[in-house]
DNA sequence: TCAAAAGTGTTCGATATACACCCATGC
DNA sequence: GCATGGGTGTATATCGAACACTTTTGA
């Protein structure tokens, strides 16, 4: 073990949930596999610079991915074996892409949560860009599966702590059954509607609004928003 | 932004805690500042080498440090700002201690359990390792006082996820009175005596022997032990 | 009039909180 | 005998879980 420190680059990559009917998807980018053998999805991410912190790098890659400024953003790993970079497919691509010789990579893994219906005004580096199910994954380069996986227990802790989080993946109005999917979804369980709506009218952060639902070929349900006011003055006092 | 990708040496540093009587404590080690101004305390680490991973580097560091081979362990955040090293002590011990010139660094935080009256076997660099409680903790280089500060947060949640480790704090056989003070320094607030007996009589993982304190000037407190087996049968009914 | 989803109340068990006095031991 | 900490029970509030029927609406 003669002196040999690891000197290695740094990227970032993001796990961004954004929430649909009944499922959390996550945004996936599309790049050019190295031997034009076609495309493969991956997450977003990117190298960080030198002059950068890992959460500005987590910024700039969600922002040049959806032109949205400011997100919800939440360092929860890093992945740092060697191996991770072992398959030959990512080791060309990473050579292609930053035309650097990389051998060596270790990346920190970002969640982030954004409203699915938002419009994106994307100044990406990728072909495409896409919401995925989390159900349906395709087999991503690097360790990017493993990384999702560990996204999806970090949400859940995440929310337990601090359930605001969830409204950052509703729309502004939303309703009793679209908050309970979401609970559904992320804690993969389900929730007996009676007791999910005392549940919510405990929630005093939670305003009930006039507003209907319309055109709905069934009962019209009643819209709810959030109110971060009384969310707050609710946390200091736990 | 020319392509300057940032290739950096990485460390880990640990944040060890051990409990005793009522505190919480963090173990530390004495390095000799450059400038021969004297001694300063600050958290177990090291760079990292190249065939390491993150953990396997962590696992080293506690190893030199207390000849423990296997701990529990967790890796709870990567600090990155290019300012951690920006006081000229630092860099300046930083280049006396690896004979590397570094002029970035980031570091992966560890958080780390053990009981704090355990024999060390000490294989280290270091002149001193000695426990400092947290309610007494000198001023450190680089971020390492912010590293503790949120090593404090992430030991509360992780006790909420799992209590198991609260078991790893203390000695195999200890009083109700040493739980409770455990949980009272984790999670900073008090709890009364006769609920806190309630609440480890339902904990049926918790085992009451027939020992008692002895030669203590005062009622002798009942020993309880942890029972492994139980707890995991407990979790998975989750 | 039918299909589809919304909305609503009661009971039970578990858990958290508040609160005050006697017990065992060494000195 | 006194100081020190150990050990105990009751009452109340909150929360989660189980469980079935009626309402509204568009097609």
């Amino acid at each position: 073990m003669e002196n040999s420190f690891l000197q290695t680059y740094v990227s970032i990559d993001c796990v961004v949930f954004g929430f649909d009917k009944s499922q959390l998807n996550i945004l996936l980018v599309q790049r050019d596999t190295p031997h034009s053998t076609g495309t493969e999805w991956k997450l977003p991410g990117s190298l960080i610079y030198q002059q950068e912190d890992a959460n500005e790098g987590a910024h700039r890659v969600l922002n040049e991915l959806t032109g949205v400024k400011t997100m919800t953003l939440r360092q929860f790993k890093s992945f740092t074996s060697p191996q991770r970079i072992s398959n030959l497919c990512d080791v060309d691509w990473l050579e292609a892409t930053y035309h650097n010789k990389i051998e060596r990579l270790i990346t920190i893994a970002y969640l982030s949560l954004i409203k699915i219906n938002r419009k994106f005004n994307s100044v990406s580096k990728y072909k495409t860009v896409d919401w995925c199910p989390i159900s349906e994954l395709p087999q991503m380069p690097f360790d990017h599966n493993q990384i999702v996986k560990e996204a999806l227990e970090e949400i859940r802790s995440w929310v337990e702590r601090d359930p605001i989080i969830l409204f950052e993946l509703l729309p502004t109005k939303f309703t009793a059954s679209e908050l309970r999917r979401l609970y559904q979804a992320i804690h993969h369980r389900e929730y007996d509607v009676r007791n999910f709506h005392k549940k919510i009218t405990r929630m005093e952060y939670l305003l009930p609004l006039e507003e209907k639902q319309e055109k709905v070929s069934h009962r019209a349900a009643r819209y709810y928003k959030f109110d971060r006011v009384m969310y707050n003055k609710r946390k200091i006092s736990l």
